[in-house]
DNA sequence: GCCCCATCTTGCCAATTGGCAAGAAATGAA
DNA sequence: TTCATTTCTTGCCAATTGGCAAGATGGGGC
């Protein structure tokens, strides 16, 4: 149990000292969440800002019609909250799951603040964490709405291959918005080339 | 050449006093943006945080093949500005072009950190502004991996009619992700229901 | 080993969306 | 007004994706 981890990653974004990193880390509580169980489910509010150091997890929703649909997948090394319910304090519609055992190191509500209030340098990294997810979102986005099934079932499997060992083929389906019948045929075509 | 609206729209997050909202827009230039002319061209650095109080503008990017592609709208009463070249200090990919006349008050990034620096509760605004346009687009990407294309240009028509004034129909339909022709049958449909 | 259950694939057909080109309608300039 | 240009609609057909149900596959428990 040690967090030169989260360290590394705090300093690696070259907007943190290291002694800053160290005093925010200090703060940091450890957490294990078993395979299938939930780090965050619908209806609560998102209160643990969490670095994922080990293992997978996957975000969903519910659609209109009340289908699940993954909406997110998590890896390690990256920070892991429902934004708008962690900082509008309101209930999240979105459920975060463990896909393998995992582990990882949090904060709540309470100390991010705290934190932002007394080290600057801690606020440069919260920012530096809202754009980077709001610009892969975006281009997220823009991938969805101009590329055909097909060609984001490759661009995923380009730059995110290891999602396939660790997401049912359903998830991944609902993820590139598809059903996995058509993701099934894709790969189908895919295959031959 | 006042500006009341803006004053107003910082009060009414309930995040700044009053006081503070006004040492806020003493900062805050007058701009102006004729109807067709950019804000922001893709290729440079973002340097204007706006808030536009009259007019209509729209964000376009190029998707892989070269095709503009509209990624949103921006209405009077926001803040715009592409994140993630105004915070990171990176050559933006998207394009902010007027739909209308346009008119409203910006800071630079100079500016703006020197605000955050000094007042916390101009800082807790920014946050509120990025974490609002974070979920935004979070529902739009939830809608669009979820719904049909009618079911989304009936979503877009009820809650945000207005759009259809500003903006051809071309820039609607890329906006919505299908093409022009098949939006132009989705209204056909639509207007017989 | 065997069975059970969830996952994945496939076949059939229907619905949605795209591509292209021609024509209609609207807009703007002179 | 007239003309030119852009925008929008429509017809035809092809490609993509969905819905459903049956069958194949594979992993976990006993």
């Amino acid at each position: 149990m040690d967090k030169e981890t989260l360290t590394t990653f705090l300093l690696n974004t070259n907007l943190v000292s290291l002694s800053a990193a160290q005093e925010i880390v200090r703060q940091f509580n450890h957490k294990i969440i078993p395979k299938n169980q939930f780090h965050l489910t619908a209806g609560k509010i998102s209160d643990q800002y969490l670095f994922l150091e080990k293992g997978y997890m996957r975000t969903f929703a519910h659609d209109t019609e009340g289908n699940e649909v993954t909406t997110g997948f998590c890896s390690p090394g990256q920070i892991i909250l429902e934004v708008s319910s962690f900082f509008n304090r309101t209930r999240s519609k979105e459920n975060i799951q463990a896909l393998t055992d995992c582990e990882g190191w949090y904060i709540t509500y309470e100390q991010l603040n705290q934190l932002f209030h007394t080290l600057p340098e801690f606020r440069e990294f919260g920012r530096w964490t809202l754009v980077k997810g709001f610009s892969e979102l975006k281009n997220r986005m823009l991938l969805t709405i101009t590329e055909t099934a097909e060609e984001r079932y490759a661009h995923l499997l380009k730059t995110n291959p290891g999602i396939f060992q660790q997401m049912s083929l359903k998830n991944i389906a609902s993820y590139l918005g598809i059903t996995d019948t058509s993701l099934s045929r894709i790969r189908k075509e895919f295959s031959k080339k």
